[in-house]
DNA sequence: CGGTTAATGTACGAACCAGTACGTTAGTCA
DNA sequence: TGACTAACGTACTGGTTCGTACATTAACCG
């Protein structure tokens, strides 16, 4: 989330056509965060750049497509993080619970990014589906956890009815949840699952669960 | 989430206060759980039932206001269904099972819910906050999970370090994530969580994984 | 160094939308 | 039965908000 990455290479300020890209994407991704899509102001995202609303027209072309590429970036940053992933070293045992445990971190680190994905949720993921980019990234952390899930089960350490969309999906369920529904969850049960004193117990907890679940005996229905 | 209980002793179908009231609840309902807070439009919700907008703001004040009784309404339906709950014949293991299989059928049967509650998050749940009933309505199917635990915790069966509130958040997490994530995740991954032949994967998967958890020997950290 | 174009700013329009002023009708009760 | 009030309808307004027409300037290139 860190802006630009190229400080111009004179120090005029002017005619710099990335930066002011970057930093219209900067301030969006705050305001459709803070706001939703409907909630959020082309004006106000203008109002909080260096520059003018005809400017996010001219790079963009209107406030969908502004929306696109600020999920796409979103989504691009989650994507470098991951192929920094590194357990391969690790048993498959301990690889798994790194792989939950840093999942858990980026959540934590990324609250505007899962409004983000609520939000593009509840318009039924539709600039996703229109983003080339978007239907085609890919996830190194689903190959990360695709590779840990053999070898488990290859020893028979795991279990053999687990694939790896379905792991991701149950690690990425409680790292999401506990960011997403903070609010709701706070004002009704009296909890703040964000909480700096209960990160480490909720980080441990859901690594107890993964791997429970994955060195579970079947169990009858 | 079906209408009204009094069908007006008259077949007349004019001057039914409560009907109105209830037709413009269903209808906002939908509404919003379509298209967000900001996204849905009065006007809209009011072409959408046989009265006139005039009467939303008769009835409840405003569109915020309408926003808080949908939530109040859709809140009470889950109250009510968890008041249903009879799982103290069971043993324990068997009765935290039934009680996640029941969570997640209801998740899956409530969908505008889960939008509705996903649309409160982004608006950091500022409705709850300010509605007296939401903040006191507490959660039956809570202490159906604290009696459960208790007895699962007394005979040694369960592990000693989890509270309800904990393991309601660990059962909604997968539930919740299920329905509300699932157009991002078919469109990133390919695969329908909600597809009704995978139903029975994922309940299993959920019982099974909040047995494990529970009944999982202390691991190391 | 003059011209071409990418980049930028200003001011405005047209549609939309939450909310309301004002008027009307149905039921009810004395 | 007449008057009172809850329930309802119509038509409008004032502000907001996405988007754009038009004007301008900086940089680069031959």
């Amino acid at each position: 989330m860190t802006s630009v990455d190229e400080p111009a290479r004179t120090g005029a300020r002017t005619r710099d056509a990335a930066r002011t890209q970057a930093e219209i994407l900067d301030v969006a991704t705050r305001e459709f965060a803070r706001a939703g899509y409907d909630g959020a102001r082309v004006d106000e995202i203008a109002a909080q750049t260096r520059t003018t609303k005809r400017m996010i027209y001219y790079y963009f072309g209107g406030k969908e497509q502004l929306f696109t590429a600020v999920l796409e970036r979103a989504y691009g940053v989650i994507r470098e993080a991951e192929q920094e992933l590194d357990v391969d070293h690790l048993d498959p045992l301990a690889a798994i619970r790194r792989l939950a445990e840093l999942t858990f971190d980026h959540h934590e680190r990324h609250p505007d990014f899962i409004r983000l994905v609520s939000i593009e949720n509840i318009h039924d993921a539709a600039h996703i589906a229109s983003s080339e980019m978007l239907a085609s990234i890919g996830s190194p952390a689903l190959d990360v956890i695709r590779r840990i899930l053999e070898e488990g089960q290859r020893t028979g350490l795991f279990r053999a009815d687990v694939d790896a969309v379905d792991l991701h999906a149950m690690i990425s369920s409680f790292c999401f949840f506990r960011v997403a529904n903070r609010h709701t969850f706070g004002a009704l049960f009296g909890r703040d699952l964000v909480a700096p004193e209960q990160r480490e117990h909720y980080r441990a907890m859901l690594g107890d669960m993964v791997i429970a679940y994955l060195t579970a005996e079947r169990t009858a229905v």
